[in-house]
DNA sequence: CTAGGGTTAG
């Protein structure tokens, strides 16, 4: 007997060491001895096998090390509950919980746990409430899990906020920190504040700092967050990667590029930057704050041994660098090849990509991929993005199939599909369901409204944009920012209306952005008005004196105005100044490969055919009626004549774009064009006339919204 | 209990 308890007591302390170090090796071995020896079997003993094996992530053989226990207790249990919730095999998860007898505060405190992690907001609630009604003893680990599974929830939350007040669990740090950290998610910073406030010196950890300090960066209150953190290097606190990483995230929020890079010499000095969280922390700070992805990629380098999310954070970064999205697809496809399984995440960057690619045959690829891949957690966001996706690149019709097919619909879901039928110019459509969303007190956001301004905007909505407008503050909580002035302006000035949005930008409480006078700017050309036009185009030089725009504009109302002098006067000015015009750009998917055009560039293998194409088309559009409107011609000097201004609008990259698509597509294959700037007035009149010789759809869609032209008429209505 | 990635507009 004396020898059994001596080898029970060494086993013991063996395997804990094992379960310490994750020893699988020794513990596997030690686990052989066990079953084949004449110790008497042992629940306590069997249980630490099953814990080993859950932590080293292998769930069978945690299982089958649970089946061989002879008399399972709670505590066996527990452990094999908390592998499948770490694998998130919730569902097992439960079924187990469900078989426990009398399942203790640490197999409820498990399932919380996990069903939070998921999100499972009503399932973590009923079990909370079940402890309730059993009166069965809590600790802080329940609220705080209970908190996090109510993230989104602020009522819920306020609601156990004083619940854990009136039964004084909110003495626990932890609960205050997760009251902190959700009231701060949920866009109250105030009520954060007074948490944080309310603790006081000696109860705040380092937990409640960091938490804070993200607080105030993500309510951009950079200066906050970094008097913040001043504080508690000067109270003495160890500044560690939780800090660190808390910090980067302010700069990625303010886009303050000095501070990351100041951030970024204190991370390399204490070696965090090769830690996975800060290493993203600075690869989205870089992606974020505009410093390219050069330097994003120099810090993936160093990290060592990536994981998931720092391969997200470095394909988020090129999606979201618009320019670079051809290297999001890229660097997704990497990550498979490295190994990683691609998650939600991964799917809604990747498919964000394609649709700035307008690249219908890469998104699909992708929604395959993810149906396949059997995302875990919501999959609402991976179809919020499959959207966006199929409306940008010109599929209305499944864009809003898949809408009604989603399971479930947020906020999100609803901005899309109101700012695609917006870009569509269906207003109707878009104001709907906006009406829809308010009965169904959905609030609305900031970017709803700008969907809903420019909505009312492309389609000429005047007094319903007013009415929005106005109603946005009283009634929305929302505060009208530069955006929704711009829209604003843009819907007056296409309506006509000048002295009206003129009157709008000069009494705006803050002061216009380079925006607002762009679509003022915009409205005076479509009016001829060009005594406003040239105090809107010298407000934009100011603000970007690089930008060609304001210049090319006034050019080219000079010249339509045949003042030729003022025009060349501005054309000098813009030479002088080394401005140079953007130039515009198509292109247009074919075969699965993108086919770029630019205007007077000859670079495509087949220009030559296409330039054939287009002088026959451009006989039959004459004979249908087609007059080229040389105004939107821009050219570099005076002497060009009509026939070489007609000639160039002939090489507009839309145009190109368009009949490479008619050319060497099947005939009534509808088109797909996308264009960098916004369509040129020629081209518009012009593409109404192929789409009617052609017998064609073609969709162009500019950096404003799309144009569908079908049957020699454009669903924009001539109103844009 | 705290730190890293996401979708929507212009």
């Amino acid at each position: 007997m004396t020898q059994f308890s001596w080898t029970l007591q060494s086993f013991r302390q063996i395997l804990k060491s094992c379960i310490a170090n994750k020893d699988l090796l020794t513990g596997k071995s030690l686990h052989t001895i066990y079953l084949k020896s004449l110790i008497p079997s042992s629940t306590y003993l069997s249980n630490h096998f099953i814990l080993l094996y859950s932590k080293c992530n292998l769930l069978t053989t945690a299982h089958h090390a649970f089946n061989q226990t002879h008399e399972p207790n709670v505590f066996s249990f527990n452990a094999l509950i908390a592998a499948y919730a770490k694998e998130s095999l919730i569902h097992v998860a439960r079924h187990l919980f469900d078989q426990i007898p009398q399942p203790d505060l640490v197999s409820f405190n498990t399932l919380i746990n996990a069903y939070a992690d998921r999100g499972d907001t009503l399932s973590a609630l009923s079990l909370f409430r079940e402890m309730r009604e059993m009166g069965l003893v809590m600790d802080g680990f329940t609220f705080s899990g209970v908190i996090t599974a109510c993230c989104n929830h602020v009522g819920l939350i306020r609601q156990l906020h004083s619940l854990a007040f009136s039964s004084g669990f909110d003495s626990y740090v932890s609960v205050k920190n997760s009251l902190l950290t959700y009231y701060s998610k949920n866009g109250i910073l105030e009520e954060a504040e007074m948490v944080f406030n309310g603790m006081g010196e000696e109860v705040r950890d380092e937990v409640s700092w960091n938490s804070m300090i993200v607080a105030y960066g993500q309510h951009k209150r950079g200066l906050k967050a970094l008097a913040l953190y001043r504080d508690m290097v000067h109270r003495g606190f160890e500044i560690d990667m939780f800090t660190l990483a808390s910090v980067l995230t302010t700069f990625s929020c303010v886009e303050d590029l000095s501070g990351g890079l100041q951030f970024h010499a204190k991370a390399i000095k204490t070696g965090f930057n090769k830690n996975r969280h800060v290493g993203s922390g600075l690869i989205d700070m870089y992606a974020k704050c505009g410093a390219g992805m050069s330097e994003s990629r120099k810090v993936f380098e160093e990290i060592c041994g990536s994981d998931l999310v720092v391969w997200n954070t470095m394909i988020s970064g090129y999606a979201q660098n618009k320019e670079l999205s051809v290297e999001a697809l890229e660097c997704f496809r990497q990550m498979q090849r490295a190994g990683y399984w691609p998650d939600d995440c991964s799917f809604v960057c990747v498919i964000s990509a394609c649709s700035n690619l307008s690249s219908p045959s890469q998104g699909k690829q992708f929604h395959a991929l993810a149906m396949k891949s059997e995302i875990p957690s919501n999959q609402i966001s991976v179809n919020n993005a499959l959207v966006t996706m199929y409306s940008k690149c010109g599929n209305l019709q499944d864009a809003r199939k898949l809408f009604h097919r989603m399971p479930e619909h947020n906020t999100v879901t609803l901005n899309s599909i109101i700012a695609g039928y917006a870009q569509h110019g269906i207003g109707t459509e878009s104001l709907n369901l906006f009406e829809q969303m308010l009965a169904a007190s959905i609030a609305p956001t900031s970017i709803t409204l700008v969907s809903i301004l420019s909505a009312c905007a492309h389609t000429g909505r005047v007094e319903e944009g007013k009415k929005y407008f106005s109603m946005m503050k009283d009634v929305f909580g929302i505060e009208p920012e530069a955006e929704h002035y711009s829209c604003m302006i843009d819907l007056l000035g296409r309506a006509g209306k000048l002295s009206e949005a003129e009157r709008l930008i000069d009494t705006m409480p803050f002061s216009p952005g380079s925006a607002a006078w762009a679509a003022l700017l915009g409205a005076c050309r479509k009016y001829g008005n060009m005594e406003l036009a040239e105090k809107a185009a010298n407000q934009f030089l100011q603000l970007e004196p690089t930008n060609a725009v304001p210049y090319v504009m006034l050019a080219s109302m000079y010249s339509a105005a045949r003042k030729w002098e003022e025009a060349a006067r501005i054309r000098k000015l813009m030479r002088d100044r080394g401005i140079r015009k953007k130039p515009g750009c198509s292109w247009i998917e074919l075969n699965k490969r993108v086919h770029v055009f630019v205007a007077e560039d000859n670079s495509h293998p087949r220009i030559k055919e296409i330039q054939m194409y287009l002088d026959e088309m451009f006989v039959k559009m004459k004979r249908a009626g087609y007059v080229p409107d040389v105004r939107w011609a821009f050219v570099k000097d005076d002497e060009t004549g009509e026939q070489e201004k007609e000639i160039m609008l002939a090489h507009h990259s839309e145009k190109l774009a368009v009949a490479f698509g008619l050319l060497f597509t099947k005939h009534g294959e509808p088109l797909l064009v996308v264009k960098n700037l916004r369509i040129c007035g020629d081209c518009h009149n012009a593409i109404k006339f192929m789409s009617a010789i052609a017998r064609r759809k073609i969709t162009v869609r500019d950096a404003y919204r799309f144009h569908c032209f079908e049957d020699g008429r454009c669903s924009c209505g001539d109103y844009w």
